[in-house]
DNA sequence: GACAACATACCAACCGGTTGGTATTTATAG
DNA sequence: CTATAAATACCAACCGGTTGGTATGTTGTC
Protein backbone atom coordinates (compact mmCIF):
# COMPACT_ATOMS: atom_id res chain seq x y z
CA UNK A 1 0.00 0.00 0.00
CA UNK A 2 1.68 3.47 -1.13
CA UNK A 3 1.48 6.57 0.85
CA UNK A 4 0.08 9.26 -0.77
CA UNK A 5 2.58 11.54 -2.56
CA UNK A 6 4.84 9.05 -3.62
CA UNK A 7 6.13 8.49 -7.26
CA UNK A 8 3.33 6.10 -8.11
CA UNK A 9 1.08 8.49 -6.84
CA UNK A 10 2.67 11.38 -9.03
CA UNK A 11 2.25 9.13 -12.18
CA UNK A 12 -1.50 8.64 -11.59
CA UNK A 13 -2.37 12.32 -11.02
CA UNK A 14 -0.50 13.09 -13.91
CA UNK A 15 -2.17 10.61 -16.19
CA UNK A 16 -5.65 12.22 -14.75
CA UNK A 17 -4.52 15.57 -16.42
CA UNK A 18 -2.89 14.14 -19.31
CA UNK A 19 -5.36 11.51 -20.74
CA UNK A 20 -8.17 13.85 -20.06
CA UNK A 21 -6.62 16.35 -21.75
CA UNK A 22 -5.03 14.40 -24.70
CA UNK A 23 -6.70 11.60 -24.84
CA UNK A 24 -5.48 7.52 -23.26
CA UNK A 25 -4.12 6.26 -26.87
CA UNK A 26 -2.23 9.85 -27.56
CA UNK A 27 -0.81 10.09 -24.18
CA UNK A 28 2.66 8.60 -24.56
CA UNK A 29 4.57 6.89 -21.65
CA UNK A 30 6.78 9.81 -22.50
CA UNK A 31 4.80 12.30 -21.70
CA UNK A 32 3.44 10.36 -18.49
CA UNK A 33 7.03 10.71 -17.00
CA UNK A 34 7.81 14.05 -18.39
CA UNK A 35 4.69 15.09 -16.53
CA UNK A 36 5.37 13.29 -13.49
CA UNK A 37 9.15 14.21 -13.38
CA UNK A 38 9.55 10.55 -13.29
CA UNK A 39 12.09 8.16 -15.61
CA UNK A 40 11.00 5.45 -17.69
CA UNK A 41 12.59 3.01 -15.41
CA UNK A 42 10.40 4.06 -12.48
CA UNK A 43 7.32 4.43 -14.26
CA UNK A 44 7.51 0.46 -16.03
CA UNK A 45 8.46 -0.54 -12.26
CA UNK A 46 5.23 0.46 -10.90
CA UNK A 47 3.07 -0.41 -13.58
CA UNK A 48 3.98 -3.23 -16.34
CA UNK A 49 2.36 -1.97 -18.86
CA UNK A 50 0.76 1.10 -20.31
CA UNK A 51 -2.42 -0.65 -20.27
CA UNK A 52 -1.83 -1.64 -16.29
CA UNK A 53 -1.52 2.03 -15.55
CA UNK A 54 -4.39 2.81 -17.86
CA UNK A 55 -6.85 0.47 -15.40
CA UNK A 56 -4.82 1.77 -12.15
CA UNK A 57 -6.13 5.15 -13.14
CA UNK A 58 -9.32 4.32 -13.64
CA UNK A 59 -9.26 2.95 -10.29
CA UNK A 60 -7.11 6.06 -8.92
CA UNK A 61 -10.11 8.25 -10.51
CA UNK A 62 -12.72 6.44 -8.79
CA UNK A 63 -11.34 7.00 -5.06
CA UNK A 64 -11.15 10.64 -6.09
CA UNK A 65 -14.14 11.00 -7.27
CA UNK A 66 -15.88 9.19 -4.83
CA UNK A 67 -14.65 11.40 -2.11
CA UNK A 68 -15.54 14.29 -3.97
CA UNK A 69 -18.76 13.37 -4.42
CA UNK A 70 -19.26 11.69 -0.38
CA UNK A 71 -18.14 15.06 0.88
CA UNK A 72 -20.46 17.54 -1.60
CA UNK A 73 -23.56 18.62 -0.06
CA UNK A 74 -26.48 17.17 -1.76
CA UNK A 75 -26.47 14.28 0.66
CA UNK A 76 -28.25 16.61 3.28
CA UNK A 77 -31.49 17.07 2.50
CA UNK A 78 -34.67 15.57 4.26
CA UNK A 79 -36.41 14.48 0.84
CA UNK A 80 -34.44 12.28 -1.28
CA UNK A 81 -36.17 13.54 -4.70
CA UNK A 82 -34.47 16.91 -3.20
CA UNK A 83 -30.99 14.68 -2.88
CA UNK A 84 -31.83 13.68 -6.28
CA UNK A 85 -31.95 17.28 -7.74
CA UNK A 86 -29.38 18.97 -5.44
CA UNK A 87 -26.90 16.30 -7.34
CA UNK A 88 -27.65 17.50 -10.81
CA UNK A 89 -27.39 20.83 -9.27
CA UNK A 90 -24.00 19.75 -8.21
CA UNK A 91 -23.03 18.10 -11.32
CA UNK A 92 -24.13 21.19 -13.23
CA UNK A 93 -22.21 24.07 -10.63
CA UNK A 94 -19.08 21.86 -11.39
CA UNK A 95 -19.02 22.69 -15.01
CA UNK A 96 -16.45 25.14 -14.29
CA UNK A 97 -12.96 26.16 -16.41
CA UNK A 98 -11.23 24.56 -19.22
CA UNK A 99 -12.37 21.40 -20.54
CA UNK A 100 -9.93 18.97 -18.87
CA UNK A 101 -11.14 20.05 -15.56
CA UNK A 102 -14.52 18.63 -15.56
CA UNK A 103 -14.95 16.38 -18.32
CA UNK A 104 -14.81 12.58 -17.17
CA UNK A 105 -11.61 10.37 -17.79
CA UNK A 106 -13.62 6.83 -17.83
CA UNK A 107 -16.02 7.89 -20.03
CA UNK A 108 -13.11 9.14 -22.61
CA UNK A 109 -11.04 6.11 -21.50
CA UNK A 110 -13.90 3.77 -22.29
CA UNK A 111 -14.65 5.15 -25.59
CA UNK A 112 -11.26 5.11 -27.25
CA UNK A 113 -10.13 1.71 -25.53
CA UNK A 114 -13.68 -0.29 -25.88
CA UNK A 115 -12.54 -2.28 -28.72
CA UNK A 116 -8.45 -2.67 -27.58
CA UNK A 117 -8.69 -3.20 -23.92
CA UNK A 118 -11.39 -5.32 -21.72
CA UNK A 119 -9.49 -4.77 -18.31
CA UNK A 120 -9.23 -0.60 -19.18
CA UNK A 121 -13.00 -0.98 -20.48
CA UNK A 122 -14.21 -3.32 -17.36
CA UNK A 123 -12.27 -0.73 -14.58
CA UNK A 124 -14.48 2.50 -16.86
CA UNK A 125 -17.24 0.72 -16.94
CA UNK A 126 -17.02 -0.10 -12.79
CA UNK A 127 -16.49 3.36 -12.42
CA UNK A 128 -19.51 4.89 -14.03
CA UNK A 129 -21.65 2.17 -12.04
CA UNK A 130 -20.53 2.37 -8.85
CA UNK A 131 -21.06 6.69 -9.10
CA UNK A 132 -24.47 5.63 -10.71
CA UNK A 133 -24.93 3.41 -7.46
CA UNK A 134 -24.46 6.23 -5.03
CA UNK A 135 -27.51 8.05 -6.38
CA UNK A 136 -29.71 5.12 -7.01
CA UNK A 137 -30.83 4.33 -3.67
CA UNK A 138 -31.98 8.62 -3.78
CA UNK A 139 -34.10 7.75 -6.66
CA UNK A 140 -35.47 4.87 -5.21
CA UNK A 141 -36.58 6.37 -2.21
CA UNK A 142 -38.14 9.02 -3.53
CA UNK A 143 -39.99 6.98 -5.64
CA UNK A 144 -41.03 4.26 -3.15
CA UNK A 145 -42.07 8.10 -0.77
CA UNK A 146 -44.39 8.88 -3.61
CA UNK A 147 -45.60 6.05 -4.59
CA UNK A 148 -44.49 5.98 -7.78
CA UNK A 149 -44.08 2.55 -9.50
CA UNK A 150 -43.18 2.36 -13.24
CA UNK A 151 -41.49 -0.74 -13.77
CA UNK A 152 -44.86 -1.99 -15.38
CA UNK A 153 -45.80 0.98 -17.62
CA UNK A 154 -45.42 1.22 -21.29
CA UNK A 155 -42.98 3.68 -20.77
CA UNK A 156 -41.26 1.43 -17.98
CA UNK A 157 -38.56 2.82 -16.15
CA UNK A 158 -36.07 1.98 -12.74
CA UNK A 159 -34.33 3.48 -10.28
CA UNK A 160 -31.36 1.95 -11.65
CA UNK A 161 -32.41 3.00 -15.24
CA UNK A 162 -32.52 6.76 -14.39
CA UNK A 163 -29.34 6.83 -12.19
CA UNK A 164 -27.51 5.85 -14.95
CA UNK A 165 -29.63 8.15 -17.30
CA UNK A 166 -28.27 11.20 -15.40
CA UNK A 167 -24.77 9.54 -16.39
CA UNK A 168 -25.52 8.97 -19.85
CA UNK A 169 -27.16 12.38 -20.16
CA UNK A 170 -23.37 13.94 -18.22
CA UNK A 171 -21.37 11.94 -20.59
CA UNK A 172 -23.11 13.42 -23.90
CA UNK A 173 -22.88 16.95 -22.46
CA UNK A 174 -19.00 16.46 -22.36
CA UNK A 175 -18.79 15.64 -25.91
CA UNK A 176 -20.91 18.21 -27.05
CA UNK A 177 -18.98 20.63 -24.87
CA UNK A 178 -15.60 19.66 -26.61
CA UNK A 179 -17.25 19.76 -29.60
CA UNK A 180 -18.15 22.88 -29.08
CA UNK A 181 -15.37 24.02 -27.39
CA UNK A 182 -16.93 25.27 -24.16
CA UNK A 183 -19.33 23.94 -20.91
CA UNK A 184 -22.48 26.22 -22.04
CA UNK A 185 -24.48 23.44 -24.10
CA UNK A 186 -23.18 20.87 -21.51
CA UNK A 187 -24.88 23.27 -18.93
CA UNK A 188 -27.98 22.75 -20.98
CA UNK A 189 -28.12 19.37 -21.46
CA UNK A 190 -28.20 19.48 -17.80
CA UNK A 191 -30.89 21.50 -17.14
CA UNK A 192 -32.94 19.47 -19.33
CA UNK A 193 -32.04 16.58 -17.17
CA UNK A 194 -32.85 18.47 -13.92
CA UNK A 195 -36.49 19.75 -15.50
CA UNK A 196 -37.09 15.93 -16.62
CA UNK A 197 -36.67 14.54 -13.08
CA UNK A 198 -38.70 17.13 -11.62
CA UNK A 199 -41.29 16.28 -14.34
CA UNK A 200 -41.29 12.66 -13.74
CA UNK A 201 -41.92 12.77 -10.01
CA UNK A 202 -44.42 15.74 -10.54
CA UNK A 203 -48.07 15.29 -9.39
CA UNK A 204 -46.78 12.52 -7.04
CA UNK A 205 -47.54 14.51 -3.74
CA UNK A 206 -44.63 13.51 -0.36
CA UNK A 207 -46.40 11.24 1.28
CA UNK A 208 -46.25 12.05 4.51
CA UNK A 209 -43.64 12.22 7.30
CA UNK A 210 -40.82 9.74 6.01
CA UNK A 211 -40.68 6.35 8.25
CA UNK B 1 -15.75 16.05 -57.81
CA UNK B 2 -14.55 12.71 -57.84
CA UNK B 3 -17.31 9.93 -58.70
CA UNK B 4 -18.38 7.21 -56.15
CA UNK B 5 -16.22 3.94 -56.00
CA UNK B 6 -12.81 5.62 -56.48
CA UNK B 7 -10.51 5.47 -54.44
CA UNK B 8 -10.25 8.49 -52.49
CA UNK B 9 -14.27 7.05 -51.78
CA UNK B 10 -12.76 3.94 -50.74
CA UNK B 11 -10.59 5.47 -48.25
CA UNK B 12 -13.37 7.29 -46.84
CA UNK B 13 -15.53 4.23 -46.10
CA UNK B 14 -12.60 3.01 -44.49
CA UNK B 15 -12.28 5.51 -42.39
CA UNK B 16 -15.65 5.34 -40.92
CA UNK B 17 -15.28 2.18 -40.45
CA UNK B 18 -12.23 1.68 -38.73
CA UNK B 19 -12.39 4.87 -36.52
CA UNK B 20 -15.19 3.70 -35.16
CA UNK B 21 -14.21 0.37 -34.01
CA UNK B 22 -10.48 2.12 -33.27
CA UNK B 23 -10.93 5.26 -32.47
CA UNK B 24 -8.85 8.01 -33.90
CA UNK B 25 -5.59 8.42 -33.10
CA UNK B 26 -5.56 4.55 -32.84
CA UNK B 27 -6.15 4.21 -36.30
CA UNK B 28 -2.80 4.40 -38.32
CA UNK B 29 -2.78 5.50 -42.24
CA UNK B 30 -1.26 1.88 -42.34
CA UNK B 31 -4.44 0.65 -41.31
CA UNK B 32 -6.51 2.75 -43.57
CA UNK B 33 -4.47 1.41 -46.55
CA UNK B 34 -4.69 -2.17 -45.90
CA UNK B 35 -8.75 -1.67 -44.82
CA UNK B 36 -8.99 0.63 -48.04
CA UNK B 37 -6.33 -2.35 -50.30
CA UNK B 38 -4.66 1.29 -51.14
CA UNK B 39 -0.84 2.05 -51.11
CA UNK B 40 0.12 4.95 -48.98
CA UNK B 41 1.20 6.54 -51.45
CA UNK B 42 -2.35 6.63 -53.04
CA UNK B 43 -3.07 7.62 -49.67
CA UNK B 44 -1.45 11.35 -49.76
CA UNK B 45 -2.18 11.79 -53.05
CA UNK B 46 -5.68 12.34 -52.06
CA UNK B 47 -5.42 13.84 -48.61
CA UNK B 48 -2.56 16.02 -47.37
CA UNK B 49 -1.81 14.66 -43.76
CA UNK B 50 -3.67 12.21 -41.67
CA UNK B 51 -5.60 15.04 -40.08
CA UNK B 52 -7.18 16.22 -43.36
CA UNK B 53 -8.12 12.60 -43.83
CA UNK B 54 -10.19 13.04 -40.43
CA UNK B 55 -11.76 16.22 -41.56
CA UNK B 56 -12.63 14.58 -44.68
CA UNK B 57 -13.88 11.57 -42.55
CA UNK B 58 -16.12 13.90 -40.68
CA UNK B 59 -17.48 15.33 -43.99
CA UNK B 60 -18.22 12.25 -45.75
CA UNK B 61 -20.21 11.11 -42.11
CA UNK B 62 -22.10 14.50 -42.83
CA UNK B 63 -23.09 13.40 -45.98
CA UNK B 64 -24.02 9.88 -45.27
CA UNK B 65 -25.94 10.04 -42.39
CA UNK B 66 -28.02 13.20 -43.42
CA UNK B 67 -29.31 10.78 -46.59
CA UNK B 68 -30.29 8.07 -44.33
CA UNK B 69 -31.80 10.34 -42.12
CA UNK B 70 -33.88 12.48 -44.72
CA UNK B 71 -34.97 9.52 -46.24
CA UNK B 72 -36.20 7.56 -42.38
CA UNK B 73 -39.66 7.23 -41.96
CA UNK B 74 -40.31 9.95 -39.12
CA UNK B 75 -40.96 12.67 -41.62
CA UNK B 76 -44.49 11.09 -42.34
CA UNK B 77 -46.40 12.48 -39.73
CA UNK B 78 -49.06 15.37 -39.93
CA UNK B 79 -48.37 16.23 -36.13
CA UNK B 80 -44.83 17.65 -35.58
CA UNK B 81 -44.78 16.24 -32.17
CA UNK B 82 -45.46 12.96 -33.60
CA UNK B 83 -42.27 13.26 -35.96
CA UNK B 84 -40.05 14.17 -32.97
CA UNK B 85 -40.82 11.13 -31.16
CA UNK B 86 -40.98 9.09 -34.00
CA UNK B 87 -37.10 10.41 -34.90
CA UNK B 88 -35.93 8.96 -31.32
CA UNK B 89 -38.32 6.05 -31.84
CA UNK B 90 -36.23 5.21 -34.91
CA UNK B 91 -32.74 6.15 -33.34
CA UNK B 92 -33.41 3.54 -30.71
CA UNK B 93 -34.51 0.90 -33.48
CA UNK B 94 -30.98 1.81 -35.21
CA UNK B 95 -28.84 0.94 -31.92
CA UNK B 96 -28.43 -3.10 -33.85
CA UNK B 97 -25.70 -4.71 -34.39
CA UNK B 98 -21.77 -4.71 -33.05
CA UNK B 99 -20.98 -1.25 -31.49
CA UNK B 100 -18.88 0.03 -34.29
CA UNK B 101 -22.14 0.39 -36.75
CA UNK B 102 -24.16 2.14 -34.37
CA UNK B 103 -22.10 4.70 -32.69
CA UNK B 104 -21.01 8.12 -33.72
CA UNK B 105 -17.82 8.57 -36.04
CA UNK B 106 -18.24 12.75 -34.92
CA UNK B 107 -19.05 12.01 -31.52
CA UNK B 108 -15.87 9.83 -31.33
CA UNK B 109 -13.30 12.17 -32.93
CA UNK B 110 -14.58 15.29 -31.24
CA UNK B 111 -14.11 13.52 -27.75
CA UNK B 112 -10.61 12.59 -29.38
CA UNK B 113 -9.08 15.49 -30.94
CA UNK B 114 -10.67 18.76 -29.19
CA UNK B 115 -7.08 19.51 -27.84
CA UNK B 116 -5.00 18.67 -30.67
CA UNK B 117 -7.28 19.58 -34.23
CA UNK B 118 -9.15 22.25 -34.40
CA UNK B 119 -10.51 21.61 -38.20
CA UNK B 120 -11.52 18.22 -36.90
CA UNK B 121 -13.30 19.10 -33.68
CA UNK B 122 -14.90 22.28 -36.08
CA UNK B 123 -16.20 19.56 -38.58
CA UNK B 124 -17.39 17.13 -36.19
CA UNK B 125 -18.94 20.24 -34.58
CA UNK B 126 -20.82 20.94 -37.78
CA UNK B 127 -21.87 17.33 -38.03
CA UNK B 128 -23.83 17.39 -35.26
CA UNK B 129 -25.53 20.81 -35.38
CA UNK B 130 -26.36 20.38 -38.87
CA UNK B 131 -28.26 17.03 -37.94
CA UNK B 132 -29.96 18.48 -34.75
CA UNK B 133 -31.26 21.38 -37.25
CA UNK B 134 -32.58 18.84 -39.46
CA UNK B 135 -35.15 18.35 -36.22
CA UNK B 136 -35.25 21.60 -34.43
CA UNK B 137 -38.00 22.77 -36.71
CA UNK B 138 -40.35 20.13 -35.71
CA UNK B 139 -39.64 21.12 -31.93
CA UNK B 140 -40.37 24.32 -32.76
CA UNK B 141 -43.47 23.74 -34.77
CA UNK B 142 -44.44 21.63 -31.67
CA UNK B 143 -44.32 24.06 -29.52
CA UNK B 144 -45.99 26.61 -31.62
CA UNK B 145 -48.89 24.72 -32.07
CA UNK B 146 -49.80 23.84 -28.39
CA UNK B 147 -48.67 27.18 -27.19
CA UNK B 148 -45.76 26.07 -25.29
CA UNK B 149 -43.52 29.03 -24.57
CA UNK B 150 -40.62 28.11 -21.44
CA UNK B 151 -38.14 30.34 -22.82
CA UNK B 152 -38.94 32.60 -19.95
CA UNK B 153 -39.71 30.22 -17.57
CA UNK B 154 -37.64 29.54 -14.53
CA UNK B 155 -36.70 26.28 -16.08
CA UNK B 156 -36.25 27.89 -19.62
CA UNK B 157 -35.93 26.11 -22.85
CA UNK B 158 -35.63 26.10 -26.40
CA UNK B 159 -36.13 24.55 -29.61
CA UNK B 160 -32.80 24.48 -30.17
CA UNK B 161 -31.17 23.24 -26.78
CA UNK B 162 -33.78 20.38 -26.96
CA UNK B 163 -32.61 19.50 -30.46
CA UNK B 164 -29.19 19.60 -29.10
CA UNK B 165 -29.99 17.35 -25.79
CA UNK B 166 -31.30 14.60 -27.92
CA UNK B 167 -28.09 14.53 -29.79
CA UNK B 168 -26.01 14.73 -26.31
CA UNK B 169 -28.52 12.02 -24.80
CA UNK B 170 -27.77 9.62 -27.88
CA UNK B 171 -23.83 10.41 -27.51
CA UNK B 172 -23.47 9.59 -23.80
CA UNK B 173 -25.77 6.39 -24.46
CA UNK B 174 -23.10 5.31 -26.82
CA UNK B 175 -20.11 5.99 -24.20
CA UNK B 176 -22.45 3.55 -21.78
CA UNK B 177 -22.56 1.20 -24.60
CA UNK B 178 -19.18 1.11 -25.13
CA UNK B 179 -18.09 0.47 -21.31
CA UNK B 180 -21.08 -2.34 -20.90
CA UNK B 181 -20.37 -3.47 -23.71
CA UNK B 182 -24.15 -3.84 -25.76
CA UNK B 183 -26.27 -1.24 -26.41
CA UNK B 184 -28.72 -2.51 -23.77
CA UNK B 185 -28.18 0.36 -21.60
CA UNK B 186 -28.15 2.75 -24.60
CA UNK B 187 -32.04 2.12 -25.19
CA UNK B 188 -32.78 2.65 -21.91
CA UNK B 189 -31.23 5.93 -21.89
CA UNK B 190 -33.01 6.66 -25.44
CA UNK B 191 -36.74 5.25 -23.78
CA UNK B 192 -35.77 8.00 -20.54
CA UNK B 193 -35.24 10.79 -23.12
CA UNK B 194 -38.80 9.85 -25.13
CA UNK B 195 -40.42 9.82 -22.09
CA UNK B 196 -39.05 13.14 -21.10
CA UNK B 197 -40.34 14.98 -24.53
CA UNK B 198 -43.60 13.14 -24.00
CA UNK B 199 -44.08 15.09 -20.63
CA UNK B 200 -43.22 18.07 -21.98
CA UNK B 201 -45.70 18.31 -24.00
CA UNK B 202 -48.40 16.98 -21.74
CA UNK B 203 -51.24 18.81 -20.65
CA UNK B 204 -50.69 20.65 -23.55
CA UNK B 205 -52.88 19.80 -26.15
CA UNK B 206 -52.92 20.56 -29.85
CA UNK B 207 -54.71 23.12 -30.96
CA UNK B 208 -57.08 22.66 -33.53
CA UNK B 209 -56.13 21.89 -37.23
CA UNK B 210 -52.68 23.08 -38.21
CA UNK B 211 -52.48 26.16 -40.30
C1' DG C 1 23.60 -8.19 1.85
C1' DA C 2 18.92 -8.33 0.42
C1' DC C 3 15.41 -5.84 -1.61
C1' DA C 4 12.64 -2.12 -3.20
C1' DA C 5 13.09 2.15 -5.65
C1' DC C 6 14.74 4.30 -8.87
C1' DA C 7 18.08 5.88 -13.22
C1' DT C 8 20.43 5.26 -17.85
C1' DA C 9 20.96 3.34 -22.08
C1' DC C 10 19.09 0.98 -25.44
C1' DC C 11 15.96 -1.75 -28.86
C1' DA C 12 12.79 -3.38 -32.62
C1' DA C 13 8.51 -2.04 -34.40
C1' DC C 14 5.77 1.40 -35.89
C1' DC C 15 4.45 6.25 -36.78
C1' DG C 16 3.19 10.07 -40.29
C1' DG C 17 5.08 11.62 -44.22
C1' DT C 18 8.35 11.96 -48.57
C1' DT C 19 10.79 10.32 -52.37
C1' DG C 20 11.43 9.34 -57.38
C1' DG C 21 9.20 7.19 -60.57
C1' DT C 22 5.38 4.94 -63.65
C1' DA C 23 0.73 4.11 -65.64
C1' DT C 24 -3.36 6.24 -67.11
C1' DT C 25 -6.29 9.83 -68.44
C1' DT C 26 -7.22 14.31 -70.45
C1' DA C 27 -6.22 18.61 -73.30
C1' DT C 28 -4.50 20.51 -77.20
C1' DA C 29 -2.51 21.22 -81.80
C1' DG C 30 -1.98 19.92 -86.52
C1' DC D 1 -7.89 11.06 -86.37
C1' DT D 2 -3.30 11.32 -84.61
C1' DA D 3 0.78 13.01 -82.12
C1' DT D 4 2.09 15.03 -78.15
C1' DA D 5 2.14 17.50 -74.02
C1' DA D 6 0.44 17.95 -69.47
C1' DA D 7 -2.03 16.59 -65.62
C1' DT D 8 -3.75 13.16 -62.59
C1' DA D 9 -3.60 8.78 -60.19
C1' DC D 10 -1.00 5.70 -58.29
C1' DC D 11 3.05 2.76 -56.50
C1' DA D 12 7.21 0.67 -53.69
C1' DA D 13 10.88 1.99 -51.08
C1' DC D 14 12.46 4.76 -47.85
C1' DC D 15 13.23 8.49 -43.85
C1' DG D 16 13.74 10.50 -39.28
C1' DG D 17 11.41 10.40 -35.15
C1' DT D 18 8.47 8.15 -31.64
C1' DT D 19 6.39 4.17 -29.66
C1' DG D 20 5.94 0.76 -25.67
C1' DG D 21 9.04 -1.96 -23.51
C1' DT D 22 13.66 -4.02 -21.65
C1' DA D 23 18.38 -4.83 -19.80
C1' DT D 24 21.55 -3.34 -16.75
C1' DG D 25 22.88 -0.77 -13.65
C1' DT D 26 23.02 2.45 -8.97
C1' DT D 27 21.25 4.04 -4.69
C1' DG D 28 19.25 4.15 -0.21
C1' DT D 29 17.21 1.46 3.80
C1' DC D 30 16.28 -2.20 6.96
Amino acid sequence: MPRPGTTRDKILNAALRTIRTKGYTATSVDDLCAASGVTKGAFFHHFNSKDALGVAAAEHWTKVTSVLFAEAPYHHHDDPLDRVLAYITFRRAILKGELPEFTCLVGTMAQEVHQSSRAITAACEASISSHAATIEPYVAEAMEQRGLDPSGADTGWSAASLALHTQAVLQGAFILAKAKGGPAIAEDSVDHLALYVRLLFANHPQKGEAN
